[in-house]
Order: C-alpha cells, then sequence, then structure tokens
DNA sequence: TTTAACCGACCGTCTGGACGGTATCTTGGA
DNA sequence: TCCAAGATACCGTCCAGACGGTCGGTTAAA
C-alpha cells in the first residue's frame, strides 16, 4: 500500500494530543472530549478508544511536554563546553529558546490550568522537578547559583504564562544576566563561602 | 448596634471565601457551589445571594488575596531602612514570612488551578503584577537585580505550590540569599555597567 | 412595613464515558 | 498467492448524574 496509511494509530495518537492543547486554548480549561475530538478530525469514541479516560489525555499531555522539554535540553548541551555548569546553561537556552510563549501551542495559561487539576499530572510535574533538581544540584556550580537559576527561570515561565504577553527586550537580558551567573562558579555573596554551614 | 449580630453579611462574605478555598482543597478545583456553601454553613441560596455566580466567588477570593498581600508588604516595610531596595526587602519578607504554602489555607495547586480558569482573575493578576513590576522597579536597585529578585519570588512561589512541600533550610537560604541581593545596587555580573545598552 | 439576608426545591443543560457496531490491518496456514 | 479469522482502529448514539443558576418563599433587622 501506499506510504500514507489512512490508519495510523501513532499520528492519530499525536494529533489528539496538539488537538487538545488547541481546544483548551479555544475553549477553555473545561473543555468537552467532543471538542477536542473535533478539531483532531476524530470522533469522540476515537478518542476514547486512545485516551481511555480524560484524565488519561491529560497525562499524555503532561508527558508530551517533559519529553520535548528534555530532548530540547539535550539539544542545548554544548558539547565543546566541559566547565561547570554546562548543563544548566543548556536548561537555560531551552528554557529561553525553545520555550517561547508566543507560538507555542502549550504555553497558555488554560493549558496550564487543565493540566494541573489533575492529580496525577502533579506527581508527574514533582518527580521531574525531582530529577532537575539533582541534576542541577551536579553541575558544579555554588548552590547559591543553581539554585537562583533554577527559580529564577520557573518564575520567567509563570509570570510569561500569568501575563500572556512577553517583553522581548526584558526576557532577553533575563537570558544573558542568567548565562552570566553560570560563568564563575563562586559564591554570589560575599562573606558566604560555602553550602555546608551546619556549626552543629 | 449589637456586639454579635445572627446576621451579618460581611462575616458571612468572608466565611464565604474562606470556605472556598477549602473546599476547592478537599474536593479539587472543581467544587460544586453546594459543596462550598455546606463548607461555609450556608446553604446555596445564600451563596448565590452572596456572589451571584461561581466566577463572582472566585473574583472574590483573588480581591481577598492580593490584598492580604499588599497588607502583608506594607506591614514588612522597615520605617527604619532607607536605603535603595527597600520595598524589595519587604517584598521578599512578605513573601517568605508571610506566605508560608504549609499552613495557608490559600497556598494549594488546587486553588490556583480553580482562580486561573476564570478570564477576569486573569486580568486581576496581571494588573496586580504591573503595579508591583512599576513599584519594585523604581526601588533604587539595579534593573539585573530587581528583575532577578522579582522573578525567583514567583519560581519559589509556583515550585512550592507544585512540589506540594518545603524544604525550610534551602527556603531559608533563599530568603537570605534574596535578601542578600538588595544590599549592593551594582550590576550583577561585571562587565555590563547600566541597563541602557541600546546601540542601534 | 420595607428591605436585606438567607433558604432550598427545582430545572435545563452539559458531559463523561459505556457500548455495540463497522472498517481496516495483520497473521498464519495451505 | 490467497483466504480465514482474530486483532486493532475508529465510529456515533445514548444515558445517568452532576452543576450552575432561577425563583418563590421565609426570617430577622431598620
Amino acid at each position: 500500500m501506499g506510504a500514507v496509511l489512512q490508519r495510523d494509530a501513532d499520528r492519530t495518537r499525536r494529533a489528539l494530543l496538539d488537538a487538545a492543547a488547541a481546544a483548551i486554548r479555544a475553549h477553555g480549561p473545561g473543555v468537552s472530549l467532543d471538542a477536542v475530538a473535533r478539531e483532531a478530525g476524530v470522533s469522540k469514541g476515537g478518542l476514547l478508544h486512545h485516551f481511555r479516560t480524560k484524565d488519561t489525555l491529560l497525562v499524555g499531555m503532561v508527558e508530551e511536554w517533559t519529553a520535548r522539554f528534555d530532548a530540547a535540553v539535550q539539544r542545548h548541551v554544548d558539547p565543546d563546553d566541559d566547565r561547570p555548569g554546562r548543563l544548566c546553561r543548556a536548561h537555560i537556552r531551552a528554557a529561553f529558546d525553545d520555550l517561547g510563549v508566543d507560538d507555542q501551542l502549550w504555553g497558555h495559561p488554560s493549558v496550564l490550568t487543565a493540566l494541573l487539576a489533575v492529580p496525577e499530572v502533579l506527581h508527574r510535574a514533582r518527580a521531574s522537578e525531582d530529577r532537575w533538581r539533582s541534576d542541577l544540584g551536579a553541575d558544579g556550580l555554588h548552590p547559591q547559583r543553581s539554585l537562583l537559576i533554577a527559580r529564577t527561570l520557573d518564575g520567567v515561565w509563570m509570570s510569561e504564562l500569568l501575563e500572556g504577553r512577553v517583553d522581548h527586550s526584558e526576557r532577553q537580558q533575563t537570558r544573558d544576566l542568567l548565562l552570566g551567573l553560570t560563568e564563575q562558579t563562586g559564591p554570589l555573596l560575599p562573606g558566604t563561602t560555602d553550602a555546608r554551614r551546619d556549626r552543629s
């Protein structure tokens, strides 16, 4: 038969995930399965075949999302860079260059809202966050730096999400600032020489 | 005027707002009005009397929340402090000392989720964010500092919300770090002397 | 008596998901 | 190569339950 199959489960599945994001943007976090199915050009029954419940669909969306982000970070790791903070830098670049809220289908408050409403999604998000926390912690930078950078990236993301618009100049400045902060390994503040401060 | 009224519209109204938060924590972002009313010890009709629609109730919740936060910041402004960054410091202290996710009725992912689902809530949040942005921008610190601090505060908040738990040691470190960053007014990175970088 | 606070039964609507069916693909035996 | 038969992808109707909000009524305050 032809290279283009009329039935391609994988393609349909991915189409449904994208359609879900689009439908949520259009109809808000409370989209109906009907709307998603319609957006994907599939019947409701077809949707339910791939995702047996609505929550399953939303969980599928986070999986897709985290997979994309992980891949983006890997893509941004500079092979010629072997200084401390290389993963941090890749993380920063991925966050700023690949996760633009502008054109991104997923970067929309409604999508976030819809996803966070599912407990299982929260679990996944937390697990992912834990992984990043430990990976970035072992990146060779002073804890003050990696901590500040990680939180700032979260903040930028959430801020852009809430604001709904992006100040490109500010965005660029923040990006450069964070990258600059990875270029030294010492503490950010004078007087605090090390993270180990237990005196008991 | 009797000290204790059997009918006290204000008290009921506030009880409903708290009950809404509690009910959302218990039943998820999609609570029914019935559940909220029950939690507040009021009939559904009573609830609808104070908040004519569900969205109105949620908008009421953000108003309450932002009012509390604004008041907290004002409370944390140190009258003896007239150095640059005093508002920033108050902001930091308010965020860390008055917005603990632990005991706070409102600091719960479900509550955030429920609120973000309402367009009007987003508008309010954005307006509030804009106010803070301009206030903090006029606080006398180098833009790199105020920008980083603001985004970090957002990130800490959202991170704790997602994580659901709080690492008190990390929290304390972040707090001290941010406060420390307000103690100098120069740029954070060497080489960047000023925010004005237009070269075109 | 008027008005505001509050009640609770009721209704129209919506939606998740079950289900029974159809079309297409795959497999393996001859 | 062909056929049978099971498996997989997809369809579209149907329904029970839930929920938001209306409304006529009731009780306390002014």
